[in-house]
DNA sequence: TACTCAAATGTAATCCGTTACATTTTTACA
DNA sequence: TGTAAAAATGTAACGGATTACATTTGAGTA
């Protein structure tokens, strides 16, 4: 690590001019300052004209600490991230970022890698007057005291992975419902033996999933082998370790339905390390359609998840809540849509029996 | 878009006590509880378990806001973040959070797409005193006036892609090294028509790569040949449309080296679409090494940079300036790294001439 | 010119902790 | 027991903007 200094006077004191000053300089109360800047109309032309100048000359801003101190709003909304460096989290993250700033919020981003103890702290921030509401991605409560588990105890709204029996708002998809399409899906091309790498054992999302995959094998009369199911948790090196598993079985799969696209890409690579074709030999499917997908050897069967849109509903629906909008816990639920590309495909012949 | 609701009463009606409530309750004056909480060694122990009391039974949490109001110091910093659906930022955003996090800094992020008014409207929010500093990612800098072009007006750092002749601190690596290095790399498996595919425009890090591989190909003694610069924009798809430009050449290269791993993903999807081999036909090589790059197919040679350690060292700096610690304009350089992995290979023997 | 009413402006309280300084209580030792 | 010093606690100013209420100014009218 190298340095290289240059000689600098960064002498910024900080000296922000005040309300006071601005005053006094124009020769007025502060009240008429204030007024001039919240209500223009409610000060002669003259005087107007006169503050104005002061405030040019002083470069006076007005201190919005000290307003959002006086008036209890902090136009702050926290974002409680499991992981920031995610890519699906990225896009909900631009999405509640665009519609925070649209409405004059600001958006305090917590990576708080799924840790109970962290959400818990930086919902505090509310408690403390630091922030107005809280958008978590997550299925915990932060609030959550023994008296009121599914309660939200303050301004907050649930996305994505949302808590059972939420009593606040929730923004979320059908989970259940759009892998048992991506399975009927599977099943559709004569699949038999279809695998699924879960995500994580806590994960209401990977409980809700399976469900819909156990859904769609029911309904085609197809058992379910428990050697198919696979643990993963989200991530690419997962993926490819759940296929390493998968492909070792005597009897291998011939499609794998992994709960989010990072572990399809993981398994790919394995499949592929292995000398199996995708979609020939094995079928590779997945679930949020990052970008990623498309240009993926062979582009990545999914399901496509709005995942701005859950960011913008999110920071929406906590507003109106702000705002006394929203009195009731809804539950908004997004579209999904399966996304039918290049590794999926028919089934090996010698896999049919 | 369904939506369901359930009954609620969600009357959080932020009835916060505040310290005066506490005193009066515990029948000490507003110092003391301060003290309580602040330099409990100064209080005695009894009316310390009394004041804690009081502090329990009112469920008093002290309004931050307040706080850092008075103090003039709000522990937040901004984040200047071009794109934060990005995978190469969100790395950076991940380090940021983390050292801001550790040392009592809250992290405003601003997605600020690029835009220099955006960037300048954020930045105010130090102007306003709601924030101490800011952290920009982009070659621009927020404060800039006629007169102080290079100089930050107010506390800032600048990382990943750095202002010429900055005159606060900066955080970069050597990127005309590295891409000079990974060039050298490809001329040393005997490539001579090795394509560029270039950032955007304005950007230096697109002139600092750009010349590092000029320098690369000069050393070798090798032509620069205009029609094998690519224009793109860091996205996948850019990097698809310039290969569709490369494949389409009268002599196509046997080699492109994209100015990130997002393009050069794009190109390699482009490049197996036309039926050619990577790297037998045609070798590509990416900048960054995100976590994807690995799962290629085939894994992507690639530069690899410390994106979280940018971030980790951005906040360090500028909390150092806030602190008056740092007074220089300190330009801190990260080392990269040239990771060799199966997209690149010997250049065919037909195009040895 | 005197008087009314509206418009313009000023005064001062308020938001809630922190802390310098003042005052009271306790401790310790002669 | 007296007194100095230390410990504990209290008082009140402060930070910057907002705003209810009070006061002044000015316009309009009889």
């Amino acid at each position: 690590m190298l340095s290289v200094t240059f000689s600098n006077k960064q002498q910024w004191e900080k000296r922000l001019s005040t309300i006071r000053e601005v005053a006094d300089m124009a020769g007025v109360s502060v009240a008429t300052v204030s007024r001039t800047l919240q209500q223009p109309d409610r000060v002669s032309p003259k005087t107007r004209v006169r503050v104005q100048e002061a405030i040019d000359h002083l470069g006076y801003k007005p201190n919005l600490m000290a307003v959002k101190f006086r008036s209890g709003k902090t136009q702050v909304l926290v974002a409680l991230v499991p992981t920031v460096a995610n890519v699906f989290f990225a896009r909900v993250i631009k999405g509640m970022q665009e519609a925070a700033a649209s409405q004059g919020y600001s958006l305090l981003l917590m990576n708080t890698m799924g840790d109970d103890d962290i959400e818990r702290n930086c919902a505090k921030l509310v408690d403390t007057s630091q922030a107005d509401g809280v958008i978590q991605l997550r299925a915990f409560n932060p609030f959550a005291t023994d008296q009121f588990q599914s309660e939200a105890l303050l301004p907050m709204v649930n996305a994505c992975e949302i808590v059972d029996g939420a009593r606040f708002p929730t923004v979320t998809l059908d989970n259940r419902a759009a892998a048992k399409a991506m399975t009927e899906h599977l099943i559709s091309l004569g699949h038999r033996r279809i695998a699924m790498v879960k995500g994580p054992q806590s994960s209401p999302l990977t409980r809700d999933r399976l469900a819909g995959y156990e859904d769609a094998l029911k309904a085609a009369g197809l058992s379910i082998d428990d050697s198919l199911l696979c643990a993963g948790d989200f991530t690419l090196s997962s993926g490819y370790r759940a296929a390493t598993t998968l492909l070792d079985l005597p009897e291998r799969p011939t499609a794998i339905f992994c709960e989010n696209d990072e572990m399809a890409m993981g398994a790919m690579r394995k499949v592929r390390e292995t000398g199996l074709c995708i979609p020939e030999d094995i079928s590779i499917a997945g679930f949020d359609n990052i970008a990623f997908s498309a240009y993926a050897e062979p582009p990545l069967t999914t399901i496509a998840q709005p995942a701005e849109e859950f960011g913008e509903t999110a920071v929406n629906l906590l507003i109106d809540v702000l705002n006394g909008k929203t009195k009731h816990a809804i539950k908004v639920i997004l579209p999904f849509e399966v996304i039918t590309r290049q590794s999926t495909g028919p089934a090996p012949d010698n896999a049919n029996r």
